[in-house]
DNA sequence: TATTAAATCTGTAATGATTACAAATATGAA
DNA sequence: TTCATATTTGTAATCATTACAGATTTAATA
């Protein structure tokens, strides 16, 4: 495991967020967690290590993290939110089948734009998808 | 206005779906609206017309027409889905104060690719959408 | 160390979008 | 007309998220 406590916890120090128990943990689980959990498989989690843990709490620090630029909130299915740490910009592709969420090794087209605006929009954030039938799925699917 | 009813009935008929005059309407209402709007607003306008209207039958035909391929679903907000029609393939962006969402003339880059998969996963959609503050706003902002 | 204000966390209740479901209605064929 | 099927409707349930207020922790200061 590359994530430790004091690697996360500088994390949050030098994006200004003052580093409390909870939220060392919720960093430290998307660190540990590539898979683009959802907020209720974050806290099913916690809550075994930490039992006075919060489900707002885990709303609030995400909502934190996001607003920092920490982490990325992913809003593919429609029915609720993932999250992802914020590595190097990079797109997802969703299964209708299984709902399995799959990092794509696409550069972004629009990741070294010059100009941070679009059609006079100020551009923050850049997300791409693809939505079809995963690798996995479509063996299933052969093997009927 | 472009779209009449005849126009919206062939388009129905074209894809096998049966042009009952709720799925009219709801059709019609979609290309005379080009603002992405949610369920509640197509339900608002649509029931001043015809009383009867259910919520349910506006989720059960914008299911319908998605799946069918006549409309896209935009997943942007996080909160509630957004309706389009399918026109050629274009993106988004989301103004992340007043929540508006606008078409961006960004050639998708991923729109001919000559393959249909990737990594292995069978491509079925392309969505790509920019988060910031809008031309709108960003003048609000100087004003103030 | 004691005091105190501010920040954070917690638990419950409320909200709001969406779905489940069953009854009512409309449609189309025999 | 009769009957089966598809569609529509309305209500109730579900589920993610937010609001909020009280409890707890933190950090600064005397």
């Amino acid at each position: 495991m590359i994530t430790n406590m004091k690697h996360v916890k500088s994390e949050l120090e030098q994006k200004g967020i003052k580093p409390t128990y909870q939220r060392l943990c919720i960093l430290e689980y998307l660190h540990e967690h590539l898979v683009h959990p959802t907020v209720e498989m974050i806290y099913d989690e916690l809550i075994e290590r930490i039992p006075t843990m919060s489900k707002t709490t885990v709303y609030n620090t995400l909502k934190l993290l996001s607003e920092k630029g920490v982490i990325n909130e992913i809003t593919i299915t429609g029915t609720e939110v993932r999250y992802d740490i914020n590595c190097q910009s990079h797109h997802h592709f969703l299964c209708k089948k299984c709902g399995k969420i799959y990092d794509v090794d696409v550069t972004c087209p629009f990741a070294n734009m010059d100009h941070k605006e679009i059609s006079g929009h100020e551009i923050q954030e850049i997300h791409g998808y693809f939505k079809g039938i995963c690798k996995e799925c479509l063996i299933k699917q052969n093997n009927e």
